[in-house]
DNA sequence: TCAAAAGTGTTATGAGTACACCCATGC
DNA sequence: GCATGGGTGTACTCATAACACTTTTGA
């Protein structure tokens, strides 16, 4: 059985919005490449490229951050599909967003493949980003902004194991206004999905408890259809 | 500047997940048709087709709905893109799913291009479906469940001028459950987007209200970050 | 006068929000 | 002993949810 088309196509590329906390975990970062090659050389961009004839979407996508920068993800959904025919110089060029996140201990950035180097770049100083890559960062950022209201977000941007005062800086973070600390450690515990290591981690003050993330639980509890609004 | 990629490329289509009510506002449908070509020619398909080269996505979707079924939408957004490499059996073929809504006084479907015939039909006897379709009628309608909890979807689907009992039903068949009527009016009503137009409708029994949507005062609360949860 | 849908308020419960002090450690 | 961040409980407000009867019309 054989189809063929012979009009011109569209490329298909994809793109991924990736943030990251920084190692002192009090400002958001996004991973943006340098451009190697034309057009739009020296710009940075996001992470992405052509996709392989023979891969899924969501493969292109990892496969992409891990040439171009090394970068393991947490956290991967498709965010949406710019189709604009102008959005590229080099002609129809169609690009699926994702969103991804990191964990700190994840990101190794190296150089490869089409990227001339790969950084991670505070939100509020952004240089300007090729294509249309800004307005895909914006969209990637409300994104994030209304997943955190009803999943628990945070979690896949810290170590494996955090204090409650990480959490809620994360929190702080994305949501962009600060949070009572009683009212936010009593609704994340009630959720039942954080667990005490029983270790604690100390740096100059009292220690602070420790708590790693119940996976199955939450996973549990989603499908009974229970919200996370912090 | 010119730039040539000489590899094999992918083919892009737009598929649109159409809900609508039926007569009686007591059902919801979804708009189908039947395909006349091969691949999987007499099977039912969500409308839809190639992109051309120089139109946008969104425009792509309303021109195959306006060719195929000749329904207009009060209602669409961006689903999701479908990229599995076998979804196709003509090749590599990746789709960009749209959920649309229709008012029944637009619905006056058509035969045209490429489709055989255009039905509504009813979600609880559907028929088997071409390529991955089903998967993609699954997941706009998981994404109108979730929408409707949010913003007034109901409104979308109904004509100008409507009942509060044909809003209810509307949102019970959305999201499944019986509401209770007296909570349901007063939540809707404290909204202020809903205007009675002071003519009532009667059938059989006591006249009910008419009311109509504000769309005005529906964005002016939607930028100051208001929900409409139901 | 009966059937059928329209329309209307009150109460109880639970969630969200605001708010201030003691505790454990390093220096 | 003091500076610094860790850790805890109560009271108020507001939204949700449960619940039953009267009104208006056509037949």
């Amino acid at each position: 059985m054989s189809y063929s088309y012979e009009y011109p196509k569209a490329d298909h590329t994809v793109d991924a919005v990736v943030f990251g906390l920084d190692q002192d975990a009090v400002s958001l970062k996004v991973l943006l490449i340098e451009r190697g090659l034309e057009p739009f050389r020296g710009y940075w961009a996001l992470p992405g490229g052509f996709i392989h004839m023979d891969e899924d979407l969501d493969a292109a996508v990892l496969r992409e951050l891990e040439e171009e920068t090394n970068v393991k993800l947490s956290f991967v959904e498709q965010l949406y599909t710019f189709g604009n025919p102008n959005r590229d110089p080099r002609g129809r060029v169609i690009s699926t967003a994702y969103l991804g996140l990191a964990r700190p201990s994840h990101v190794t950035v190296k150089r490869g493949s089409d990227a001339a180097s790969a950084v991670w770049w505070s939100l509020d100083k952004l240089p300007e980003l090729a294509f249309d890559h800004s307005e895909i960062l914006e969209v990637g950022m409300q994104r994030l902004r209304s997943k955190v209201r009803w999943q628990p977000v945070g979690i896949e941007l810290l170590p494996d194991a955090f204090t409650l005062t990480d959490l809620q800086q994360v929190y702080e973070i994305i949501l962009g206004r600060e949070l009572d600390k009683r009212n936010f450690r009593r609704k994340v515990l009630s959720f039942g999905v954080l667990a005490p290591t029983g270790e604690t981690r100390y740096e100059r003050h009292r220690p602070a408890r420790l708590y790693q993330f119940d996976k199955d639980r939450y996973q549990l509890l989603r499908k009974q259809g229970i919200d996370f609004e912090v």
